[in-house]
Parts: C-alpha cells; structure tokens; sequence
DNA sequence: CGCGGCTTTGATGTTCATCAAGTAAAGTGG
DNA sequence: CCACTTTACTTGATGAACATCAAAGCCGCG
C-alpha cells in the first residue's frame, strides 16, 4: 500500500484524491504536491497567464478579482483553506480568468494540473467529487453577490463586516484582511462611502474601530441592517 | 452497435454522452430522454425542489431567477439551446437554489439525473467534459455580471440589448423576450429608469421601439455606452 | 525626511429610487 | 363579446442615495 499520509493532516485534498482509489493503483499526492508560501499582498496568479497548475488552499485568506478595461478592480470573492483557488476556468478555459492574492499570508499546495486531470480521468468518482466542489463554490459565489446587490451601501458593508466575522474568523473581534478601497471593489461602491459608512456605525456605536481592527458590539443590529439595508 | 441517431440533429448532450463511450457498452440517450415543452412564461424548475432530472434545452430560451426574502426576483442570466440548465447547484445540491422560467416557447431534454450521475462515475472522460461545461458556463455568468456591475444605469441597458442582439437573437431588430420589469430585476435598477433609459435612446435615435420589438439603428453609439457609461 | 498610498471629513452635484397619476394592453368571468 | 380587473408601460416631480472633488492627516518605507 502507498503512502497517503503526509505532513497534512487537515487535507481535504487528498481525502477527495484517495477516496474512491485502490490503495495499490494510488501514486501518493504528498510526494508530488509542492507547498508555496506567499506573504500577504503577492500574487498567486495573474489573470491571462496560461493555467498549468492545481492550485489548493492550506492555510491563509485570497481575494479573486479581475480588472476592468479602465484599470480599475473589482473584487470577486475570497477563499480560505481547503478551497480549490484555481476553481474557476480550470476546466474549461487554457488562461486565468482572474487574478488571485494573498491578502494574509497563504500557504497553497500546487500539483501540476496534468497530474490532477490525469487522475480525474481515471477515476471518475474523483472527478465527481471535484464536480460537487466547484459547483459548491460557486453557487456560493453566486448567492453571495446576489445578497450583495440587493443591498444598498449600509447594508453591503453590514454584510461584508459579518461576512468576515462570521464565515472567516469566527469572532466578532478581527483585523480586517483588506483596505477600504477593496471592500469598496468588493461591494461596488466608492471608497469614500466605505469609510464613511464606518465610521457611522462607529458613531452609533455598533462597532469599534481601531484601524484594521474591527469590534463588532452590538451585532443584532449590525445583522438587521444587513437584512433590511 | 446501438443507435446513436434521433430526431436531434445538433444536440450536444448526445456527443458529450457517446464521445468517450465504445459503441458496444452504451445504451442510447435517445431512448431513455423525453422531451417536455413549455410555453412563453411557464415555471420549468421552482427554487427549493428537489432536484431528480437533469436538464438540457433543445429550443427557446429560459431566465434563472431568484426571489428575495422581500418577495422581490433577481434574474441571474439567460439560458439558449445546448446549455445545461440545470447546471448550477446540480452536482452540489439536493434542491434547486434557482428558479428557470420559459422567456419563449421552450423544448428541453430531460433525463433522470441518477442516470446521468451513474454515466459520468461510470465514464470520467464523460464527467470531465461536463465539468468543463459547467465551468465555462458559470464562468460566463460570472464575467457578465461583474461587466454590468461596472456600469451605470445607461451602459447596463446599452449591455442588456446588445446582448440580445449579438448573442441571443444575431439580429438588429429582435422581440425583447422579457419585460421592462424584468430588465430592471436583471441589471439591478427599478423599471421606471429602465423605461426612462429606453425613451431616452430613443429620443437620441440609437434605438427604434414598437412596444417589444426594438431595431437598434445606431449600434456604434450603443456599443460606445455599454463600454463606457 | 519626504514620498506615495491609505484614511478621513466636508461640500457639492449627479444619478437614481420613490411617489404619483395616467394610458395602454392583456387576461378574466359573466 | 363586453365589462372588469389586473398587469405592463409611460412620464413627471421630488428627494434620497451615492459619486465626485477637494483638502488634510496619518503611516510605512526607502
């Protein structure tokens, strides 16, 4: 029998990689994945480069955005561990659709996309499991920016600060990941609106505010105006 | 060698099946289809119900639509022949996270999902090719939601008749399938600017209107709002 | 230390939603 | 088929929401 064990224990990677496979057939994932470190602000891939690599989150926090034609961004979603960065185009396009960055520091693990494809070839449940994943993720997508459109300013911003206490750190305290500028990319609003919003709620005292770190007190109604605003 | 051919010249979703498959192991997709109709506005699929068929579009053309918890639709795209509609949530879902409505006398394909599942664990080049399908089509969702996010009130309706026009309909003058009302749950705007916007091209001769029917006279300038307004 | 980027606040104007009111079109029941 | 109801469409007036412009403070970094 291989090797399927590795230094990762949390991988979600390999249970999907070795789930549905023979244990004598199986090459093992962690002798041919390779681990890249990224600091937070570089990037991990650039929209229209070529796409040769499966790209699998193990630790940190990414933005996926795309730049308009007039140079400016827009923010599409954000991925944390055990996400599949590369979800989008992989299959079905040659070129990066979007570009990715580590917004904290990142650690992904990289096959060659060959080798994955190869693998979903072979063994059709893997490749219905990683159907199951992409379809997840983006409907996730989806759904998420379809809340946010039926938002106006108040309540997108309501929404993002919950998004990431809720759903990323799992704390109503934080240090929010990305610059007003970004959360303005990501909620399709200006900047200035951004700021100001914030600093509204922090007048009516339903956060706190020290730079990037946040401190959600009273967040019944931060909820409510996400809700209704 | 079992019969490949029916009635359905250019359907897809019989290459797609029988692509990768030795003649000898396949049953025929034909056989085990039916074919449903459904007029002008006739509900296909309802948010929230269990999902037990996959779905394929043959003619006509369909809006995916979501309802608010205010009551209020978001339409999310439009499907044409040869798409998948059941593609969002199907590999990922037990329920339907959208709903398909008919938009114009619609055909579609319907085979019993288990049996597609079943063809794809059975046939990975199969499940690879519908996974690049999927893909590419939430893809395009994506991209074309994140263009009309990046415009104003004018370019999103410049955007939304050039999309019938270049993409649906091939045709200058086309019938707009969808209601004032309905281009406003599209783009995110309420109907009376929709109609405003309209009057407006009007007014200015880039656009022709006879209650549906709309000839687009001068489609340089609304080429020229859709990219920059 | 100075430069550029991020943040903040205020003033101003534009864009858009809302409200209102009326016409046209389309479906419904007698 | 006609009166009736409802839904779609249209235009105008008003105000709210939001973008833009401007100016200044702050922070990190070479």
């Amino acid at each position: 029998m291989g090797k399927t064990n590795c230094s990762c224990e949390k991988c979600q990677l390999k249970s999907l990689f070795f789930s549905h496979v023979d244990a004598s057939e199986m090459s093992n994932i962690c002798d041919i994945k390779v681990e890249k470190q990224y600091s937070k602000g570089e990037i991990i891939t650039t929209e229209g480069e070529p796409i040769r690599e499966f790209i699998y989150m193990k630790e940190g926090l990414v933005k996926l955005s795309k730049t308009g034609t007039d140079g400016k961004d827009q923010i599409i979603s954000f991925s944390k561990p055990f996400d599949f960065v590369s979800l989008l185009s992989v299959f079905s396009s040659k070129t990066y659709k979007y570009s990715v960055t580590a917004i904290e520091d990142t650690t992904v693990c990289i096959l060659d996309l060959d080798v994955v494809k190869n693998h979903a070839q072979e063994n059709a449940l893997f490749a219905m499991d990683l159907m199951a994943r992409i379809s997840e993720a983006t409907d996730k997508i989806l759904l998420d920016n379809l809340a946010i459109k039926r938002k106006h300013l108040k309540g997108r911003i309501a929404h993002v600060l919950l998004y990431f206490s809720d759903y990323i750190y799992k704390n109503d305290e934080f240090e929010l990941p990305i610059s007003r500028r970004e959360i303005a990319e990501y909620i399709g609003m200006t900047t200035e609106n951004v700021i100001r919003t914030l600093s509204e709620f922090r007048k009516d005292k339903i956060i706190k505010i020290f730079g990037k770190d946040i401190l959600i007190s009273d967040k019944k109604r931060l909820q409510n105006i996400s809700d209704f605003g």
